[in-house]
RNA sequence: GGAGAGUUGCCGGAGAGGUUGAUCGGGGCGGUCUCGAAAACCGUUGUGGGUUUACGCCCACCCAGGGUUCGAAUCCCUGACUCUCCGCCA
């Protein structure tokens, strides 16, 4: 959420943002809807400050004896105004309420300016692709895991439907011990405590952090208690510290936590559906910090090398890309991407994604602290994945594997596989 | 699932229709005292909106949303959450 007022008086830079990410909403009238109620406001507090004055006068005229008909009669009509603009005034709220929450953050001035994907900057290359790495010896994923017998994509279509993959054995051995890894990694190194959280949340925290009202589409949701799988940890975590008032000392916060994400991943169908590279339901390792303002833009620089250090000690190819304005999520104010490479598939995986959405979720769920001069504000928030584990999965499958079928454990993974070098199958 | 109790300011806890934004205690902050500290004493201590150059003034908020009333933290209804007991399941 934006604050009206910056919206009053920064209202070019506002529409700009706007159409940069493809939101339509009509920002004039917000701001004629705005002095309305302003005007129904400043209406409805004299009236009542009236109200207030009178009805303390009405004990005092009785005990005198007075004759407090005449008064009473004009009272019952000023409460019927009152009422009348009360109402209208809670409409004319409701209404702005709506319009505000489908506005977008506005991206910060270091964001390039763009449509889609196409206009992303890449910004780094780490361990660029060897030259062997590039040969068409390379098999995919799913071949391999098929083959050693990692995953089973058709169990997991018979259980639920596809896109929810079964790993099995020293796939889900692998899995575990990414995910294991990872969150133990940002911990030790990182200084994060981890959270453990609920996997399913109600609309107010999905609208805190953005992903409601814009993306109810492509989330699961149980009609029966109006609740959501969470898309992300981001979720859960971001709303830990809603409408709260933090003190000073408890900045910076950090924290990680490893949940499954679902996404209905509606309009994507026939995009990337082999095996692991777009499925349902995944686990994913996500970071995040709640920030004073001054500091988000550095602890966003932060987080993206924490992401990174997961992949340089993985040892895989990989880059990073500076999103362009309009192929930022809603919320966010800058993004950086982190795509793996994988030699099977020959193409970049996107295995994290990190934002820094400054005060517009604070605002949304109003999360705010104290600081060093006692004054309240609202904080700046960030996450990112640090990473999502299917993509990582198939990366190092793709990356690892020998040309004898087995597949290479990572160094830093063996102590979380009993040991084990390599996977050979069951 | 059944029965009951509760939700007030940083915390504890009053308050039961009329200057109550809220008694009191604790904590925090400032001060007096002290070489310093403790104790004691004095003062202060919410958030949001509007208005003002400013001091200030006005409005809203006592879990949330409705209702009754000239007037509600206080009465009524609905919902959320917490706790206790019973049942059921892990």
């Amino acid at each position: 959420m934006l604050d009206i007022k910056y919206i009053r008086d920064n209202t070019e830079r506002v529409k700009k943002a706007v159409h940069q990410k493809n939101a339509q909403i009509d920002i004039d009238r917000l701001l004629h809807l705005d002095s309305e109620k302003r005007q129904l406001q400043y209406d409805f507090d004299h009236r009542r400050a009236h109200q207030k004055k009178i009805s303390k006068e009405i004990p005092l005229m009785k005990k005198s004896g007075e004759d407090t008909t005449n008064v009473l009669n004009e009272m019952q009509t000023l409460a019927a105004e009152l009422k009348s603009i009360s109402n209208n005034i809670t409409n004319l709220s409701e209404t702005i309420e709506q319009i505000m929450i489908g506005i977008p953050n506005t991206p910060h001035p270091s964001v390039p300016e763009g449509q889609s994907e196409q206009d992303n900057v890449i910004d780094k290359d780490v361990n660029s692709i060897p030259e062997d790495n590039k040969s068409a010896d390379y098999r995919k994923h799913h071949i391999i895991a098929e083959q050693l017998g990692l995953i089973d994509l058709i169990r997991g279509a018979k259980i639920t439907g596809s896109g929810f993959p079964v790993y099995k054995g020293q796939g889900a051995q692998l899995e575990r011990a990414l995910s294991n890894f990872m969150l133990d990694f940002h911990c030790h190194n990182h200084n994060y405590q981890e959270v453990a959280v609920p996997f399913v949340v109600n609309r107010k925290a999905m609208t805190g952090t953005g992903q409601l009202p814009k993306l109810e589409d492509d989330m699961y949701h149980i009609d029966q208690d109006d609740l959501f799988l969470i898309p992300t940890g981001e979720v859960p975590v971001t709303n830990i510290f809603a409408n709260e008032i933090l003190p000073y000392s408890v900045l910076p916060a950090k924290f990680v936590t490893l949940t499954p994400c679902f996404r209905r991943e509606a309009g994507s169908y026939g995009k990337d559906t082999k095996g692991l590279q777009r499925i349902h339901q995944f686990n994913k390792v996500e970071l995040v910090r709640f920030v004073q303002p001054a500091d988000s833009y550095a602890a966003l620089e932060e987080m993206v090398n924490e992401a990174e250090t997961i992949l340089d000690a993985l040892n895989l190819p990989y880059r990073r890309t500076l999103l362009c304005a309009g192929d930022m999520s809603f919320a966010s104010a800058k993004t950086y991407d982190l795509e793996v490479w994988a030699p099977g598939a020959r193409k970049f995986l996107e295995v994290s994604s990190l934002s820094n959405f400054e005060d517009f979720q604070a605002r949304r769920a109003s999360i705010r602290f104290r600081d060093d001069k006692g004054t309240v504000r609202f904080l700046h928030t960030l996450n990112g994945s640090g990473l999502a584990t299917p993509r990582t999965f198939i990366a190092i499958l793709e990356n690892y594997q020998n040309p004898d079928g087995s597949v290479t454990v990572p160094q830093v993974l063996r102590k979380y596989m009993d040991g084990r070098d390599k996977i050979t199958g069951i």
